[in-house]
DNA sequence: CTCAATTATTTTAAGCTTAAAATATCTCTC
DNA sequence: GAGAGATATTTTAAGCTTAAAATAATTGAG
């Protein structure tokens, strides 16, 4: 045998990734699809019946979502994180449920630059109701899956969402440490 | 001791794991959420990378997507029905596309109220470089997955699908989506 | 302290998205 | 071959979404 050469299988990856010329990505092509398939078909499912049950929208009760698990409330720039939405987003959002109060937002104590928003008492009894049929209309989609199925969609989707993640932050590497502008 | 009941793991009476009248979706709702990060957390990069490297945005990519595997042309109907989203959104932007100089429309043949569209030659050799470009980057976001770990993905989120589409037409009649399988 | 950089939010402009109503054409039945 | 209902598309109004620029407050280095 030849040990001048050893074949590694594929090719060795070292940090800065290059894709191959003729390499293809047609499974992951087509897992991304099936991805978006089922996302907007439960998506659209959802925010149908919010509207024609409750007459709230999709991005609204996802952002009440959020504030119903901070008892302390969030600033904006929370929500714009956890919803992983812009900040320009969240200030309307959050505008119009004031304006239906919904919501209220106060100084946050400590920094003038910031907001704290919060459930009204009305919008937790309205959450409560809604976030309630919301759950079994999840539990309706996802109905034909047993434990089994979730247990390993879980961890595959957080393998997933790893590696998205990985590849994102290669593109933006968490800068901070360098001088790039030159002041 | 009482050996009726099999113990199957931590089934703790704490009030919230009882499950009286209503069924707990606990863990579909985790799903869900992770579903919805992962499918975000990707879409979000990839709108990022299609507007730096091609100033183009994602709705319009993926209309050019479809129109590509459509030599003869696709309808609005049939743009609408395979993007899964509404006709006055088609409309909108077919509109741009065809400002854009990227894709062309005309009457279809034999129903005046139908109109195909078509890639243009500069639509098409836009698209061309463009999904080559996608195609690597969804490549790079499923890296961490195994080719075994994407079989299973498709397997389930398969089941998910059916198991969404089941909901959805206990409700609404419809068909068609965008993974289906096809050539 | 002071000023440059950072962080939190808002504003702006453009485009995306939907639901619902309106328009136009087609198809089918009698 | 009329008229009813279905289908294809557009229009409208409202709201969602983003990127980028602007505003305002905080932080930190010197």
């Amino acid at each position: 045998m030849n040990e001048t050469m050893p074949d590694t299988g594929p090719m060795t990856i070292d940090a800065e990734t290059r894709m191959q010329g003729g390499e293809d990505h047609r499974a992951e092509l087509r897992l991304w699809l099936r991805l978006l398939t089922c996302t907007t078909l439960i998506e659209s499912e959802i925010r149908s019946r919010l509207r024609a049950r409750f007459d709230v929208t999709l991005p609204r009760f996802d952002l009440m979502a959020q504030l119903e698990k901070a008892p302390e409330g969030m600033t904006l720039g929370d929500l714009s994180r956890r919803m992983m939405v812009s900040a320009g987003n969240v200030t309307g959002l959050v505008e119009r449920l004031v304006q239906d109060g919904l919501v209220d937002r106060r100084p946050a104590p400590g920094d003038r630059r910031s907001a704290l928003v919060n459930l009204t008492e009305k919008g937790r009894t309205a959450f409560e109701e809604m976030a309630h049929d919301h759950g079994d209309w999840i539990g309706e989609m996802f109905d034909g899956l047993d434990e089994t199925d979730i247990d390993t969609l879980m961890r595959l989707l957080g393998k997933a969402k790893t590696s998205a993640r990985a590849a994102q932050a290669r593109v933006f590497p968490s800068s901070t440490d360098k001088d790039d502008a030159h002041g």
